[in-house]
This record gives C-alpha cells, sequence and structure tokens, in this order.
RNA sequence: CGGGAUGUAGCGUAGUCCGGUCAUCGCGCCUGGUUUGGGACCAGGAGGUCGCAAGUUCGAAUCUUGCCAUCCCGACCA
C-alpha cells in the first residue's frame, strides 16, 4: 500500500496540509492566501453552518446581511478597533479599468479613483454601528439580535489552508441591548452556544475562558472563548464572543431613550466562528489513514461498498445496497451507495477512510446469501459482520458511539496533556512537551509579553469558574490569586 | 517585510556544476482485454511555451541579467 500521508508522528504540519489536499477539503489558489474549498470540504462547511444557524434562531436571532465594503472613515471611529486591524486590510482605491495604451493588456484607470477608499470588511463592527444608528431610538427597539454569515478578507504574511487564509467565511453576530448585564448575558449566552455546539456536534472538547488585555479583540472590552487542544498539544481559539460596552455605539452615536426618558448609548456583543473551524475538526480526529468525522457533520455518514465478480453478482449485490440504502434513509441516517464500476473495492475502502466517513458497510455475494454485511468502523477502524435484520438500529447505535467515542478520546488527550507548573524550568519543560499549562501569572501584560518571548507560549484564557489559589507569578514571583492557561498556539 | 530555497506533463521527479538524439521515470489519464472480500494486471496510446522576458552561442531546460510565482524559517494574526 502506497502511503498517501505523511505521518503525524514525523511531521505533523506536513501531516494536516496533506490531509486537507488529499482528502478533497480544499486547495490552495491562483490567488495568494485564499483557498478553493472544495464539494466535499464545503459540505462539512454547510453541515456546521446548518447546526450553528438553527442554534442561533433558537436563541432569538435572526439572519441579514451588510456590505463587503466598508468606507476607510468608518473603520477609523473606534481608536482601538482601527489599531488592530490596521496592517491587515485590503484596500479598494479605483473603479475601473482600461486598455493599455501599449497594449499589455489592462491597466487600472488612473481617472477612476475613488474620492473615499474602501476597505474588504476584515470583520464588520463599523458598517453595522453604523446601521444601528437609524434603527434604533428607543429601548421598545433593543435587543436587536442579528447575525450574519460571509466572508471576510484578513491580509495575513503567512497562511495555511483553513486555519488562516486571506479570505475566510464565517457567521458574525452583532448584537445591541439596553444595559451592560444584558449584553453580558448575550456574551456568555452564545460562548456556551459555541461551547455546546463544539462539544456535541465537532466532539472537540473546549474550555471557556476569557481573554487576557493582550489577547482581546481590537475594540472589546472583554473578550471571552472557546479554546481547543489539537493532537500535537497546540492550542487553537475555536471561537469568541465579545463584550463591546458602550465602545461602538459612542464611535457611532448610538443612543437610544429608556423608559425613564433618559438616553444612553446602546450596550453592544458580537460574537463570531469560522471556517478555521475546519482545521479544528481535522486536527483533533484525524489519523494517520486520513480524515475522521464525527456523524453529525459527515456529509454522508455511511458508505455502501458492493463487492462482485460478474455482472450478474453486481446487479445482486447493488440492489441489496439500494435496499440497505433506502432502509436506513427512513431512520434519518445519510448513505451513499459507491457503485461506481471503475474502481476495486480495495480503492474504495481507501478512499472512504481518506474522506473520514464514519461506517463502511461492504456487501457481497456471500452476505446477499447469508442476509449479512460488513461493518467498519472509521474511528477504531474495527470489523464486523451484521445481521441484516435490525440493521438500522444497529448503525444508528454504532453512529451515537462513533461520536460519543470522539468525543471521550479527545478529552482524555486534553486531560493527558494538561499540567501544572509551579517553577520557571518546569513551566519550560512542560511547555516543550506539549499541551496547556496551568501557571500563576501577576496579573500584567508586561508579563505576559515577556514570557510570550521566551517561550512561544501565550495565556490562552483564564478559565470561567476558576478557582482561587495563592501563588507565585512564574516569571517574576510576584503574588497571584489563580492559574491560567499557557500554550504555543494555532 | 528580513533570511533560505525552489520553479521541467494534472501530481511527484531525473537531467542543470561540465551547452550538442535529454526532454527521464513513477503515479494519474485514454483504449482494449483479463480482473473485483483491502489501493489489480497486461498491451497499446495521449499529454510539455522545461516559470516569464531579454541576452550570449552555430546550438540553451542547462550559461548571464532582469522579472514573476511558490514553499520553508522569523515578525503579525480568527
Amino acid at each position: 500500500m502506497s502511503k498517501v500521508l505523511a505521518s503525524r508522528e514525523e511531521n505533523y504540519a506536513q501531516w494536516y496540509n496533506d490531509l486537507v489536499i488529499k482528502a478533497d477539503l480544499a486547495d490552495n489558489s491562483a490567488v495568494r492566501g485564499c483557498m478553493v474549498i472544495k464539494p466535499y470540504g464545503y459540505a462539512i462547511w454547510e453541515k456546521m453552518q446548518q447546526a450553528l444557524d438553527q442554534m442561533f434562531k433558537d436563541t432569538g436571532h435572526v439572519n441579514a446581511y451588510f456590505p463587503l465594503f466598508i468606507p476607510k472613515s468608518f473603520l477609523s471611529k473606534e481608536a482601538a478597533h482601527i489599531e488592530g486591524f490596521a496592517k491587515e486590510c485590503a484596500v479598494v482605491t479605483h473603479y475601473r479599468l482600461k486598455n493599455d495604451e501599449n497594449g499589455k493588456g489592462v491597466i487600472v484607470d488612473p481617472e477612476a479613483k475613488l474620492e473615499e477608499e474602501l476597505i474588504v470588511r476584515p470583520t464588520s463592527e463599523t458598517i453595522i454601528w453604523n446601521t444601528y444608528r437609524d434603527w434604533i431610538q428607543s429601548y421598545r427597539d433593543l435587543p436587536l439580535l442579528i447575525n450574519q454569515w460571509a466572508n471576510v478578507v484578513r491580509w495575513e504574511m503567512r497562511t495555511r489552508l483553513f486555519l488562516r487564509t486571506a479570505e475566510f467565511l464565517w457567521q458574525e453576530g452583532h448584537t445591541a441591548h439596553a444595559t451592560a448585564e444584558e449584553a453580558v448575558e448575550e456574551t456568555r449566552r452564545m460562548l456556551d452556544v459555541y461551547a455546546d455546539f463544539a462539544e456535541n456536534f465537532m466532539a472537540i472538547p473546549v474550555i471557556k475562558g476569557v481573554k487576557t488585555a493582550n489577547e482581546r479583540f481590537a475594540g472589546a472590552v472583554d473578550t471571552y472563548c472557546i479554546e481547543a487542544m489539537m493532537q500535537d498539544g497546540k492550542a487553537l481559539q475555536a471561537g469568541t464572543s465579545h463584550f463591546l460596552g458602550q465602545n461602538f455605539a459612542k464611535a457611532f452615536e448610538v443612543k437610544f431613550t429608556g423608559k425613564d426618558g433618559k438616553q444612553d448609548y446602546v450596550w453592544a456583543t458580537s460574537w463570531g466562528v469560522s471556517t478555521r473551524l475546519m482545521g479544528a475538526l481535522i486536527m483533533t480526529h484525524s489519523d494517520d489513514k486520513g480524515l475522521v468525522l464525527p456523524p453529525k457533520l459527515a456529509p454522508f455518514q455511511v458508505v455502501i461498498v458492493p463487492i462482485y465478480r460478474s455482472d450478474e453478482e453486481y446487479q445482486t449485490v447493488c440492489d441489496a445496497g439500494r435496499s440497505i440504502k433506502k432502509e436506513l434513509e427512513r431512520f434519518g441516517v445519510r448513505v451513499k451507495l459507491d457503485d461506481r464500476d471503475t474502481h476495486k473495492p480495495g480503492f474504495k475502502f481507501n478512499e472512504y477512510e481518506l474522506r473520514g466517513v464514519p461506517l463502511r458497510i461492504a456487501i457481497g455475494p456471500r452476505d446477499v446469501a447469508n442476509g449479512t454485511v460488513e461493518v467498519a468502523r472509521r474511528d477504531t477502524l474495527e470489523k464486523e459482520v451484521l445481521q441484516l435484520a435490525d440493521l438500522s438500529n444497529k448503525v444508528v447505535h454504532l453512529l451515537e458511539q462513533i461520536q460519543q467515542n470522539l468525543y471521550t478520546k479527545a478529552l482524555s488527550h486534553r486531560e493527558q496533556n494538561t499540567h501544572r507548573a509551579d517553577h520557571w524550568d518546569e513551566f519550560i519543560q512542560k511547555l516543550d512537551i506539549g499541551g496547556f499549562v496551568y501557571a500563576h501569572w501577576d496579573g500584567t501584560a508586561e508579563t505576559e509579553e515577556k514570557i510570550k518571548t521566551l517561550t512561544k507560549a501565550t495565556i490562552r484564557c483564564i478559565p470561567l469558574g476558576n478557582p482561587s489559589e495563592e501563588g507565585a507569578c512564574i516569571l517574576t514571583g510576584k503574588p497571584s490569586t489563580q492559574r491560567v492557561i499557557f500554550a504555543r498556539a494555532y
């Protein structure tokens, strides 16, 4: 058997890249830093979208759509915000091309310069809050609970498929509230939604926490996040939910009149997850044979591979396959019957392992005769022969088991790679092994910065509900009241 | 944007130092046949501006210059 992927052991980064391309999820495009998301990868993203969108709607949100372009002046209205994004913005300066007089194709028409440059949105707070000004006058207009599915552009220096691309797909929720308490509550509610989605759909255990000032979103008062641990021990920020205070309301003059007749600025939140979740999904569950998908997000959960010699057997076996497919679909299972006559079963087995299909059913003449099928699990690679009778119930049960097993495995991996450190040497040593390190920190940005320079590790978050504990900062020895999570991150 | 490297068929490659049947091999693709319970085999076939441009030369994938692109390592980041 020829090896298709680099192994995780020899080169994790290479393995990841190979896997994304070989499993047909995405590819590099002609545009630097921008990827093509291929149909199979997009189908997984659509599954994520469906589940999240439903969760947003269940928590009272509605979808809307705002422009791709943001006038430059809007972006600069909130000082911290522009500070954070200025260095990675794509700018539109002209609106027309013309033929080059030297006959070398088209050039930008210098006559067609825009009065004001437009920024391709790196995020939509500014254009949205500029719009909200017109939508909000009274407490009766609040809360405003809006989400948008969109693409954004951040001109990154170095990109990696799904994890960091110049253009990416995401959703961004932008809500407006009458009180700070309500806005904080919303921020926390959406963090819970993200954690729920990560754990119950993606089968990825996450830690909910708050970012330190250094890691906070540009323009936020508080940034909450969910942090996940990848197989190589590095941390991945899987979602963020920001309490924006009145920063954007003040920048865009968004006021409302309260019940008491007094005017006040509106309180804001924003929250988002992106196609980066695809990267998290891949790096949490997959193995050296390829992708491993949790059943809830698999475009198809079961693939049926017919095995045959003659044309006659082909007909018989495919007929059996079709009736199994029909029966499974009655139970709500997503099934693909691969009746291609152009590839051998062994080829198909490998292909679906590469693509992470949770369950494979092989059916041959022997099975048809015996009333059985061979069922193989992608997560454990175990095979067993099952009776056709009651197959659907067993398949449904197996899919649930796989979903559960993936989560349990990921959780135990995280637990095995979570350490405490009380001294600097120990801290360094634990970081080098990889994983999360709980350590004391004196609470200053300078210390955090210094630790980052020395170790490349950042404070991933201060976990919610963190127990207080007297201790000394790992670097400075100054007093500390709680441990925070340090890790190297994507 | 600094440091390093690389551009040869859809993909991966040999050849570049030392210019001259050199455009090599594997995968993939097409046709026919035999195959099909873990990536089939045999036979035949198609496919190339050797990154782009200029130069040196009788002759350039090979030498020179310029440009472009990509990858890796840093600083920046969902």
